[in-house]
DNA sequence: TAAATCGAGTGAACCGGTTCATAATTCGCT
DNA sequence: AGCGAATTATGAACCGGTTCACTCGATTTA
């Protein structure tokens, strides 16, 4: 605690004197009745006669009435509370994802409790017991890290759905989305235009979709009949955000000039993008480009960005309406989302240009 | 406690009960101490002897301990909790000041509760409902309606800072950006490039800062000598995304054809962008675009987007540094942010046209 | 008219981690 | 060894909304 070192804390006064908040009992006092009956009148207001509950109702307004979710969530063993564990909210992509979950859950009165993880798995680990603790119903977890530390969601009233394969051990229902395949298409697509010189800026290998999104850029190359070492320079970042993007970017042009540069995300891509754009380097004339997600902005850069496009607010959705269904809790479900190339201005032919 | 998953867990009892999560007394009772001191433990380890501490760690660990928040939160009247209202996390420029509050907040052992409010009254009440009955110990908001109901948070340990100001009577503490003046810097550099006939996509006007960037406009107008109503074009989204940027510049152009264009924000600006361009229409050779905020990507796109730039991680910082100094629960600090427009390349002079 | 049924309301017990007054140890020092 | 002070440990009471077995009066059924 940080103490204020104000000129003169002798004031004394005890006017600091917090009133508590106000608890059903008051209310009940209040309002003539029973405070079982002011429980009733928040958790099953139909069972309580329409008079009664109008006196207790405005007991509850006159008295500012808040009530703590701690108690009642203490007593009923439900916290009303999802929690949603993210790579980074920051990223459209993710954010859309949890629009699609809160659509589907936000009627079910039914609060998001929401963490990015920011690849850090130290952060997974302690937003998992963040929410383990906070009681939560159920969970939606994009793991960066094989899952550990979920057990204590397993018995929750709503379960876990895990998105992103390679979790680990079967965790609750899983989305899972073709990493590999679509890496796959996004590098048929530069070889196909005769790219022999290709970077990839991928995300930490301990994220499992980076380690498929590399291993579907590999598949590719050696489907393609070319030898990987010869084709790729692969580029690592912690962060998958448009400034390590950039910097990277800055880096790696220091050392080879590929034709084309491969990103794990569109926000690396953007970063890489500027960066380019700040050696004067022309896309696609100079080096091509190529994003993964599609998020909502990539249409409208300069170029447009060829990516794979995910469906990322539908995923959301889905994984919301595992939740509800209860296939989360017992029922381990599999739901297999395949994403698709979306070819813009961004890539094109490989320049000439020998090999550095 | 990792469980093997050998072939036979002999003991197979009436597994299919759901146990209870393991309490403070189950683990006291396997450490062979009182459960006060398992408290101690949990909440001021320095206070326990290593020796006691050591075995108290063991059997949480054995036993799987994790502990209810609710419980703890329910005695000792505090949750640990700091609520956050904004507009919306998917705009990278509150995702910004987010991050700028979780910099601050997060070494604190403080957990971020996060809400978007879409611009919808309804939507802020219920999240300050929902904060106020999670009992969370701070609040950081920014209002997108007078904030109405934000009384019970004032006695908390951290108190409220609101973001942007026009909030409605002293709210604890507040962080107020000078929207008039970056919208009048925005309009006037429209107005200096020749522009006559602009069109303006604000927000709902139940908005405070919606309201002080539309004034800004007009006072920029008005300077320069001119009728705001000859030369301001106004149209208003419920929503400040890019899908209702798009759909608003794609209705506006069928009835009018600004030689400019001004967006609340840069998503809406985004949406615009993309709308033009679909209509065939050159940034800036037809039609100028601005937008506000500066976030990441308006510099790379197609063209680089003129726009205010306002600081957003930074505002971020000083929200949960108030919170933390204590300023936002007793004195209420005032903050003064000013915006700078930042020229790209989306702004030109204004092309001949006549005013339809 | 008496008995069974039902809707509404009651309040003591309860959830489980924290508090704090009290008790038990340990430690320093003579 | 003896004594007071400091350190550590104890556990009953507590936080406040929910639960549920029970009461009460009214309506329906026999």
């Amino acid at each position: 605690m940080i103490l204020a070192v104000g000129p003169d804390p002798s004031d004394a006064t005890k006017d600091s004197e917090v009133r508590r908040p106000v608890g059903v009992r008051e209310v009940a006092k209040r309002a003539q009745v029973s405070l079982g009956t002011v429980s009733n009148v928040i958790n099953t207001p139909d069972s309580v006669r329409p008079k009664t509950r109008a006196r207790v109702e405005k007991a509850m307004r006159e008295l500012g009435f808040v009530g703590s979710r701690a108690a009642g969530q203490l007593r009923s063993r439900k916290s009303g509370l999802v929690g949603v564990v993210l790579p980074d909210v920051g990223n459209p992509y993710w954010a859309d994802v949890l629009r699609g979950v809160e659509s589907v859950l936000e009627d079910q009165d039914l609060t998001l409790v929401v963490g990015s993880t920011r690849q850090d798995p130290a952060r997974q680990k302690r937003l998992l017991r963040a929410f383990a603790q906070q009681g939560v119903d159920g969970l939606v977890v994009a793991p960066i890290d094989t899952l550990r530390g979920w057990e204590p969601f397993a018995g929750r009233r709503l379960g876990v759905v895990a998105l992103e394969n390679g979790a680990g051990p079967d965790v609750g229902s899983t989305i899972s989305l073709d990493n590999v395949g679509g890496a796959r298409q996004a590098i048929a697509h530069l070889l196909a235009l005769g790219h022999r010189s290709i970077a990839f800026i991928n995300g930490p290998q301990s994220v499992p979709w980076c380690v498929e999104r590399r291993e579907g850029v590999l598949d590719g190359i050696r489907a393609a009949g070319l030898k990987t070492s010869e084709v790729l320079i692969e580029v690592e970042v912690a962060d998958l955000t448009s400034a390590k993007g950039l910097t990277a970017t800055d880096d790696l042009w220091g050392i080879y000039q590929p034709t084309a540069i491969m990103c794990a995300n569109d926000l690396v891509a953007l970063g890489a993008l500027l960066s380019l754009q700040r050696h004067g380097l022309r896309v696609p004339e100079d080096v091509s480009l190529i994003g993964y997600d599609d998020v909502v902005f990539v249409e409208a850069l300069r170029p447009p960005l060829t990516t794979v496009r995910q469906p990322s607010f539908e995923v959301g959705v889905m994984a919301g309406k595992m939740l509800l269904s209860g296939a989360a809790h017992d029922g381990s479900e599999r739901e297999l989302v395949t994403p698709s190339l979306v070819v813009r201005e961004s890539t094109g032919p490989a320049p000439l240009r020998k090999r550095t």
